[in-house]
DNA sequence: AATGAATGAGCTTTCATTCAT
DNA sequence: CATGAATGAAAGCTCATTCAT
């Protein structure tokens, strides 16, 4: 039976390998097909490890035919970034609209996020490993919305201990330590394993709050 | 005050800056002057962001003179990633030579991991995100080494699981969510925040034993 | 006070901006837009400095559209051209069509050829430095107006010298460099210089006469 | 026999062919091979239309190789106006460096003038036709020494004048005027014809002082 | 009359690498 | 040990032009 161990340790960047962009931001006809080859790649190969030819290949066209469509190859990163965290923002954010009790937010953001991780996990690399190939002007917007995510986190966190359901010296910490957890996700998820992504999301929400409930000194 | 919240979101790669190896490890004059610049370089900007003429600039000498000291670009991102796994190896078998106890060596693992990603933060980057640059057959000893690191932790837990210390489904899945967390420390740890990083592997060390030491239903 | 020293010695080609054409020769609608359009951006940056991208944006419609009215680039240089040339005729055979005597054709050929590098500056500055972008034939019946342009000042001078009116040993060089002055005022006549254009050309008339009138030896 | 007529009225851009640097500001090997391809090139095409790879090509390398002489085609053309500048001010300022008289001075001007437009006749018309399409810095240096160049001839000028041996109202206009006739030689003069340069540069001086040296009214 | 989409060919420049010295 | 000069290949991008609509 495949296992993690097996998996996780791969040279590749990542296991996943069909390009899902969120649909309701993909653009029709070649542009959304440059963006989908430009997934591919940037998440296989980096950025920089990238052609714009190999990029025009994989759609069918000529690397002229792209500049049509998008004025640079940043330009082509810079979408898929910016899709990427308005994605996890708005998923996010969904996930905890409706949701007051903090151990509750806690289990729906680690799930969304985890989620996040399985089904877009190509766009999910892209967005960790390549924003610092941007110009710092095109990252400003994704860092925001980044902040935002991160900030729900530690928010969640804090209102737990202040509710004494969670007792954990540095919310912040704990915060970034689970984001950690779940963002490797999408580098070793793989269908085949023997859990769904249903399971995996619970039971890493079910980490979190380990981490977060415990009753310890220090 | 400093805090995590403000640092870990930022557009670099990483925070850190000064590109320490193992000093045992870094070769002497030239050679190794050449090692730490394209570790410097390579962790900021990626191995394919990064071109000869710039790594031979931080040096000071000309592209000609780092073909008398390495046969290759890729040469130079091998020996590094050679270097890292050797390092992580070498600093987690010794953390647990003579530790027999499942939580003891849980500690020791996260501890020495931990400290490893502070120590050596440019090459944790290195080594965990240019892995792929590499040709597979340049890649396979840091792989062998990287799954016997990986196999260490799992046996840990499954051995905590055994001995009933531990409580957990699946020993891997602890292990991949806990390795996860502290490899990201590379990115984010500044030495200006609150903890230092003995405070910090210990916070680690029992977010890890919260997670595989749960009792719990599901 | 604007005075010339200031003016003629600027970076930029030539200092009138207003693509004024000939009316009469300027096409209706797209057809004369994309003629002032490449007169302009000709005049400025030169043939092959320009793209029809440019040419096309400064028009306001696609490039797509510009090969609606013109088959090539080269045609949109080629029709410049050929209106410059017959504007510059029309204009020098009228001026002297009904002078017989040299000291009054002459000064009507300067006056007439000195107004034509005001009035139609870009023009000028096109014809003079880019006929070498046309292929040969494109350029065939440009030169062939051109050729009898010289002839008519050249003819002249030689009149007043058979005369006795002039006193000049080679006619053809002092037409060339009379010519050589009134080429130049294309670049460097500004309205603000504290000569009328009318002034101008009288005084360039006058240094003309000096140069062919003078009885020296040698 | 070749006369001017025929000759002053090509499509081409000159005439003279030989790429003739001044020696002193030739650099050796293949930067100065590149510079007198270049100067051909630029003199004949323009900036615009000559590509690297017939800079590549007219000097025998590959077009990488032009990268370690040069850091762009730019700057190619930024070090031929340079060396075309400081030649001129230095054979003007040479030409009148012990010479009082304006009416020495200007006939000594206009021959240096006009003797340089025929020994250096690419570099004239390349620093004629081509500063435009430098960038502003880069052309800087070129129109101070443009500048200087003409306020020696419009000062002496004006001290014919002052001196009652010139009588003209406007030095500035006539010295614009003067500069023209003399600028052009390197358009048309070709050594076919049958004067000289030295019999050529002292006709364009008497025109020259026929124009500042008139008596009369207006 | 006008356009959106496409293209082959070309652009300037940089890449990693070699080699005689 | 180090370099200056060179290179083939490829980089990102723009060129003038076409064509179905």
């Amino acid at each position: 039976m495949t296992h993690v161990g097996e998996i996780a340790l791969r040279q590749r960047r990542l296991v996943a390998k069909t390009p899902t962009l969120p649909q309701a931001a993909t653009p029709p006809g070649t542009r959304g097909a440059i963006l989908q080859a430009g997934l591919t790649l940037f998440a296989e190969q980096g950025f920089h490890g990238s052609s714009i030819r190999q990029l025009a290949a994989a759609v069918g066209i000529t690397t002229a035919t792209l500049y049509a469509h998008y004025p640079s190859k940043d330009d082509v990163l810079t979408e898929l970034i910016r899709i990427g965290h308005e994605e996890i923002w708005q998923r996010l954010s969904a996930a905890v609209a409706d949701v007051a009790d903090p151990t509750a937010r806690l289990r729906a953001l680690v799930g969304a996020h985890v989620h996040l991780h399985i089904d877009h996990a190509l766009l999910a690399v892209v967005v960790n490993n390549e924003l610092h190939a941007l110009h710092p002007d095109q990252a400003e917007s994704a860092l925001t919305l980044r902040n935002k995510c991160f900030q729900l986190l530690a928010d969640t966190i804090s209102d737990g201990v202040a509710n004494r359901d969670f007792d954990i010296v540095d919310p912040e910490l704990a915060a970034i330590a689970i984001a950690s957890m779940n963002m490797r996700v999408a580098n070793w998820y793989d269908p085949r394993l023997s859990y769904t992504p249903d399971q995996l999301a619970t039971r890493y929400a079910e980490y979190a709050l380990d981490i977060v409930r415990a009753r310890r000194p220090i």
